[in-house]
DNA sequence: CTCCAATTCCTAGCGCTGCTAGATATAAGA
DNA sequence: TCTTATATCTAGCAGCGCTAGGAATTGGAG
């Protein structure tokens, strides 16, 4: 039976093609655009198509959240393999997770601040999401001391996350951006 | 003319009611609850008449983001105040911002994820935007040093926040809570 | 006191959203 | 070739923010 085969791999590519959708229409103009009919007319199907794939258009933004762990994870990653030395590690890592939150601030979002309780439930997230923190850990980790690594690494993302967000939506002013970050990456760095 | 006085006056009073209306759903149901439609029938007037106060729903949730900020500021001010140290401040007044977040999620919410534009065009916010911002700057002005105090402060304010939207989002297990705080106050207190 | 003008307010409706029931077309197996 | 099962679409529901146009109420002038 290669027609199964073949009509599960194209159910598949489907089902990708729904993401990618998604993801490009939010990266070019925002969540609010990213509507099921929208979504629909892309994919060259009908509205009830996209729910024989996902429970709700929740599912499909959280399926766009866990690509977007995947990313950040190795940007993570190559950043801080190639950090000349420990502080230097600190530093390279934050600015790796910022440029990624201000490249795809649409994503960011996503994986962050809406779809709150879906991407969790699922298998692939929690392994991106701590491939990821465990980059922010060990970059930490000279630092953490007497402290638990998991909590200092835990807070020295949250500046990262803070700084982010605030700056997003105007509460912190651009220009000074690089200063506060290096604040942030002082305070968690080896001396 | 009393009567323009007290027409005045009753289309002041029904201002508030429908900020407070607002606060009030969003509080116990969240912002989802709040839409035009219940927000008329708790003041008891139809839908327009809503738009004859706010431009849209945007400006009545800024209005009451604009109280948000009076409060919180409020808060950040007196915990400062009744702080035994300068190291107590530090502690004292994260222990109020959080505080602050946790009481009230849809306040906080409405403060700094939603409603984006809006408060920071209007005349009040600044003011007591700045108020409670002024409390977290002094408190970290000892451990300044040779870095912007501003940035400090804004640097200082972002792990809070950050602190505050992952772990609401789930992103940070609730039990730690303490130590992470405990972490970052550290990082931003004299010794 | 009466009439007119201005203001205030409501009814009804538009275009949009996420989502779904029921009908229809397509493909598979006997 | 006929029947059954699967895949897909059309059409529609209830709700959203928002608004045009008419009805009711109020204020001032004659």
């Amino acid at each position: 039976m290669s027609t199964q085969a073949r009509r599960e791999r194209e159910r598949a590519e489907r089902e990708q093609a729904i993401i990618t959708a998604a993801r490009d229409l939010a990266l070019t103009e925002g969540w609010d655009a990213v509507t099921t009919r929208r979504l629909a007319a892309e994919i060259e199907y009908s509205q009830p198509v996209l729910y024989s794939h996902f429970k709700g258009k929740d599912a499909i933004m959280a399926a766009v959240a866990v690509e977007g762990f995947a990313e950040l994870a190795t940007a993570l990653v190559s950043a801080r393999a190639s950090a000349a030395d420990p502080r230097q590690a600190v530093a390279d890592v934050a600015a790796a997770y910022v440029a990624f939150a201000q490249q795809r601030p649409a994503i960011y979002d996503v994986m962050f601040t809406l779809a709150v309780d879906l991407p969790f439930a699922s298998q692939d997230v929690p392994t991106d999401l701590a491939r990821g923190f465990a980059e922010l850990a060990d970059a930490v980790r000279p630092v953490a001391g007497d402290d638990d690594l998991e909590a200092v690494a835990e807070t020295f993302w949250a500046g990262l996350h803070g700084l982010v967000t605030l700056m997003r939506s105007g509460r912190l002013r651009h220009a000074d951006h690089d200063r506060r970050l290096a604040v942030l990456v002082d305070r968690f760095s080896p001396r």
